[in-house]
DNA sequence: GATCCAATAT
DNA sequence: AATATTGGAT
């Protein structure tokens, strides 16, 4: 058994995400209203947010901005004292979060440092710690389902695995989302990786406009609108385990920069970059959204 | 004082 | 049900 471990484990380094992957989450996230209001026209941003290809399936459709009930405030109001519209958890932003507990470990994987590694703008401690609070709940269940230690870590993918033991209503967001067996059984710290995380925009709806793209992490509906950045700097300091440092984690706060240097921001072809959303249970063909369109479609 | 975590509230 | 907020403990 330990060496399925280390097994699977040099599958999931292969399957960490890489800085190409992790690029086309960060799109959408933030709202053009949002970023004009904060004149944040960072080109990169621009060339990521409103991609050219006509290709812009109702994103809206699943895009979380549920709802915006027209308020009609639209008001002008400073960003401050404004409530922060809840977050949605996607599937997308759920895979990023448990790509960042495995490589920080269990034992490491806590709110804050989590928050760090997943570098998504805009999210808070305390919305990691609130999702990482069910996700353990999830995991315990799991694991007790398991029963026999058999094997455990089956994702949505294989389908049946788990399927059947527990209601298919079952977390199917943490369904989506392979779980690494270490989670099961502590006892592992687990090696120091980086996770070269790319400065991902923000998420939080603001306000409601015609079609909009906003999919990874959308935001309920806020009566008021429009919100704001902190300044939360990470710093890595981990001084309890030496070993993992990252050289540039600096979420990319608010700064407008200019870093139009020399950098080809070359995004290759996102690709489809449907990844292993499939668990298609016998339910009637859950799909999960299909990430960003990308352009082909 | 910061942050974790479980409980509790919305 | 999902996420936020609170309160006690470290």
């Amino acid at each position: 058994m330990r060496e399925e471990d280390s097994n699977w484990f040099s599958r999931w380094e292969e399957e960490l995400p890489s800085p190409e992957e992790l690029m086309p989450f960060s799109q959408s996230l933030i709202t053009p209203d949002l970023a004009l209001a904060f004149d944040i026209r960072n080109p990169d941003h621009a060339q990521l947010q409103q991609p050219p290809p006509p290709s812009q399936p109702s994103l809206s459709e699943f895009a979380a901005d549920s709802g915006d009930l027209g308020s009609g405030e639209a008001g002008d109001e400073p960003a401050r004292t404004l409530k922060r519209p809840r977050l949605v958890w996607t599937p997308q932003l759920h895979k990023r979060f448990v790509d960042a507990v495995a490589h920080l470990g269990i034992k490491n994987a806590v709110p804050k440092t989590i928050m760090q590694l997943m570098s998504v703008d805009g999210l808070t401690r305390e919305n990691v710690a609130s999702h990482l609070q069910k996700y353990r709940l999830y995991l315990k269940r799991v694991q007790g389902l398991s029963g026999g230690s058999g094997g455990g870590a089956n994702g949505g993918s294989g389908g049946a695995g788990l399927g059947a033991s527990a209601d298919p209503a079952t977390d199917r967001l943490f369904a989506s989302s392979p779980v690494p067996p270490h989670f099961l059984h502590p006892g592992r710290t687990n090696s120091e990786h980086l996770l070269p995380s790319v400065p991902v925009p923000a998420m939080q709806h603001h306000h409601h406009h015609q079609q909009q793209q906003m999919v990874a992490a959308a935001v309920g509906h806020p009566h008021l609108q429009s919100q704001y950045h902190r300044p939360q700097m990470g710093h890595y300091g981990p001084s309890r385990n030496s070993q993992f440092e990252h050289p540039f984690l600096g979420r990319q706060t608010q700064q407008p920069m200019h870093r139009i240097g020399g950098t080809p921001v070359h995004n290759q072809a996102p690709s489809s970059y449907v990844e292993d959303l499939e668990s298609a249970n016998g339910n009637g063909g859950r799909k999960v959204l299909t990430l960003f369109p990308t352009g082909d479609d």
